[in-house]
DNA sequence: TTCATTTCTTAATCTACATTAATGCAGGGC
DNA sequence: GCCCTGCATTAATGTAGATTAAGAAATGAA
């Protein structure tokens, strides 16, 4: 279904560095669908601190799912890191309003490869050390460390950019 | 589409207390519904270390879905901590076989509202101390604390025993 | 019941990462 | 060009939670 939103020909939006396209807060959640650019989603905890909870490239979804699943306001913001053009659909627009079974079967795969990619995230918040998250990380986005700069790397990986700092020294010496 | 397989009268299977019902490594991942009883699924890390990523109580489903969704071996153990009765369904028999959009929209509904916990998981994984991921706890489970012991607790929240020990007599001494 | 095994708790010590603070550097606006 | 603001790094000190060890309590088997 979001092929067909694509091919009806949905305009993008264009937003700049550092623009804010979803606050947290807000009771409309939206899917963004990155043609060109980078944005990420993240929480503002009690003490001002940032979390990253995902980045989105090229071809990537993007949207704050828990507001849609128990109609909450969102508790996410979604922002730019680079000049981005978007795709921005409402998400009570993404009902399916097809019988064409291929297309739901598309949607299921996609959320299942999220709940997946989710899954090991959580295991690895869990079980592997800052470290090991940093070079799973490097694995799974190799092209995201020349984009992102390293305070973002660190709140992804939930650290701070000091120890991230002294993570990288470590392995650089190593070698 | 699940429900279907249950009216279908998809007959259980029991398994006592410490019954392993899936070691990772295997390659044809099932999916289980809890009819009766207690299931937790983890992961054993190459410490030897348990660290748990759900229970499922009655009417719960679980899976290893990231094994399904890129098609690897299971990386997920899952065992029974109560004797439980259990539907159990090959993960290949799930495709949808109808094409009646209620069947894929509950399917897509239930996955949502799984990721929307995830979401959650994570972020409380990544900005939430050990105390308070320890009282979110008791406020999304209420009744598992009372069915789970204090070690299965502990490695759900990803931490040791002996500091979940800790965070209960504070709050204990803290009324 | 008794004995063995596992679970829970307490306490001492250790370590990964946080916090704070100072310094050097690069990029954007004028 | 120059200044300014934000970013990355380094180093010191602090702290949540891990590790280790030992004893108490609960569970289970015979």
């Amino acid at each position: 279904m979001l092929d067909q939103h694509l091919k009806k020909g949905l305009k993008t939006k264009t937003f700049s560095k550092g623009e804010i396209l979803q606050r947290a807060g807000e009771l409309n959640s939206k899917v963004f669908i990155v043609k060109k650019g980078l944005l990420r989603s993240y929480i503002i905890d009690e003490k001002g601190k940032e979390h990253i909870y995902m980045f989105a490239s090229e071809r990537w979804i993007t949207s704050d799912i828990e507001a849609q699943a128990f109609n909450n306001k969102t508790v996410l913001f979604i922002d730019a890191i680079e000049d981005s053009e978007v795709y921005v659909i409402d998400a009570s627009e993404l009902t399916p309003n097809t019988n064409n079974a291929d297309d739901y079967a598309t949607v299921i795969s996609t959320l299942v490869k999220r709940i997946g990619v989710m899954q090991r995230r959580i295991l690895a918040l869990m079980s592997a050390s800052a470290r090991e998250r940093y070079e799973s990380f490097l694995e799974i986005y190799p092209e995201l460390p020349n984009r992102v700069p390293q305070k973002m790397i660190a709140a992804y990986l939930g650290i701070t950019p000091e120890a991230l700092s002294a993570i990288r020294n470590k392995i650089a010496r190593n070698r």
